[in-house]
DNA sequence: TGAAATGTTGGGGCG
DNA sequence: ACGCCCCAACATTTC
């Protein structure tokens, strides 16, 4: 090791400067840092980075990179296999310690364990992307909690997280080494350019992420508890996809929501960022979590395989119209409402009876804030076969959750235009509506908005009768 | 972080 | 005046 070797700081999932253990543990060592970011393209199989979160990652990049240019070190871009990478990088440089965030994803873990034994200096994975590190909280018997609630009360008394890092003045940055094009990644669009709609939707990047924050903690939290369930209302975050890619500290989070705000809406806002917590963890202890049903029986499911009907689902033309106003808003945004995605997925599971992995598959590769256990997790949740799921017989129906959700209709129109014509009522069930609102309204179903391409009743039926069949037998 | 079916109750129309 | 019935409105059970 030379006397100027560097400490390499490794990016993954925590593309900010404030808070940021790695970064400060490898300014602590005194030596220069090096900091890289590793694009596996190749390497991930069909969790390779989906099309919105490549978008997001591309600008998402660009600010690391200027972030720190302007603090004085040059971030190195590389792409392959990441294990191969970092041990030709120790090599080239004579690094003795590499700094990384700690990731629940398998894939990752993988990499970490080949990497240990690929070189003679240390990996030092560090929390930088969870509130407490992984596989932290455990229950009296030291296991992983398998429900929410106890797994959120041992979170709370634990406590909130303690002063977080600040974002480093000046960082003494290690002899330039060679360093990829983010340009020649491709990660934006091109032929067709469908990112539009995401450009207008989002600011990605650390100071985007805190201006987001910062927006949100001044509504009045007090409404959060119920505004949030309103997707025609702007009463959520929308902070998903910067805590994806972790853009902002959810430690920051946390201590910026009790500074700031008190109440119930806290609360439910904590909560939320607690789900993922939860999630991390279920994927860190089940590596399958994203492919396999963590309850057996669902293997045994008779799911069907009805590529139109999927494809009516992501396309936004199923005739029900707050799902397809939700697939809409995903397609265009690269993100949808969360009471939404809760509809159009059991929609999507239970009316259709389609496999989840399908619209986990789907979610994966149109939204900004794809993440493996959030995702997986969630999807599992809704099917009814992961940890402390949805019981089985818990089917929305989309029509009364429209109602009591969007009830004025304003989701409805925006996202799907066709049918702004109709009253608050009949706009979350047009074939309901009598033949003279439709003329009024200018909708002829089957022609200028689909008929729906299922019998909601119907498919109720056969849903239950489907869980039915594979409940009881072990 | 459900919905539908079924049960119960009480007011009011009406013979 | 009275009983019968209907049906909101609410509660409970079932899926």
């Amino acid at each position: 090791m030379t006397s100027d070797a560097p400490a390499i700081l490794w990016f993954r999932n925590d593309l900010r400067l404030g808070d940021h253990a790695a970064l400060h543990a490898a300014i602590d060592t005194g030596r220069p840092v090096l900091p890289v970011f590793i694009l596996e393209d190749d390497a991930l199989g069909s969790w390779g980075l989906g099309a919105a979160s490549r978008w997001w990652l591309h600008h998402s990049l660009a600010a690391l990179r200027q972030a720190l240019a302007d603090r004085g070190a040059k971030l190195s871009l590389r792409r392959g296999d990441s294990a191969a990478i970092i041990a030709d990088l120790v090599q080239q440089t004579g690094a003795a310690d590499v700094f990384t965030g700690e990731c629940a994803d398998p894939r990752a873990r993988q990499v970490d364990l080949a990497i240990g034994s690929m070189f003679g200096g240390t990996l030092h994975r560090m929390r930088t992307a969870t509130l407490f590190p992984l596989n932290a909280v455990r229950t009296k018997n030291g296991g992983p909690f398998s429900v929410y609630t106890p797994f959120a009360n041992a979170c709370l008394a634990i406590g909130g997280p303690k002063e977080p890092l600040p974002a480093p003045a000046t960082i003494r940055g290690a002899q330039e080494i060679e360093s990829e094009r983010l340009e020649d990644w491709c990660l934006l669009p091109n032929r067709p350019d469908w990112a539009a709609g995401l450009r207008e939707s989002w600011t990605p990047g650390e100071a985007g992420a805190m201006a987001r924050a910062e927006a949100f903690l001044e509504l009045d939290l007090e409404a959060y508890a119920t505004t949030r369930d309103r997707p025609g209302e702007d009463g959520t975050s929308m902070l998903s996809p910067h805590l994806r890619f972790g853009e902002i500290s959810v430690r920051v989070l946390w201590r910026m929501a009790h500074l700031r705000t008190g109440g119930k809406g806290r609360d439910t806002f904590i909560r939320q960022l607690l789900w993922r917590e939860f999630c991390a963890n279920l994927l860190w202890h089940n590596p399958t979590l994203p492919e396999v049903p963590l309850r057996p029986a669902f293997g045994r499911m008779p799911w069907r395989d009805d590529k139109a009907a999927l494809r009516a689902w992501q396309r936004g033309q199923t005739g029900v119209p707050i799902v397809d106003a939700g697939m809409r808003q995903l397609w265009q945004t690269g993100w949808m409402h969360n009471r939404v995605r809760m509809i159009v997925a059991s929609f999507l599971t239970k009316h259709l009876l389609i496999p989840w992995q399908d619209g986990e598959a789907w979610f994966w590769d149109t939204l900004v804030d794809a993440d493996l256990a959030n995702n997986a997790g969630n999807w599992q949740w809704v099917a009814g076969c992961g940890a402390d799921a949805a019981p089985y017989f818990r089917v929305f129906n989309p029509v009364l959750q429209g109602r009591k959700f969007d009830p004025d209709g304003d989701y409805v129109r925006q996202f799907v235009p066709e049918l702004a014509g109709l009253d608050p009522r009949h706009v979350h069930a047009p074939w309901e509506a009598p033949p003279d609102v439709l003329a009024a309204a200018a909708i002829t179903l089957g022609k200028t908005y689909p008929n729906p391409i299922i019998d909601l009743k119907a498919g109720r039926t056969r849903a239950l009768d489907a869980y039915a069949s594979i409940r009881s037998i072990a």
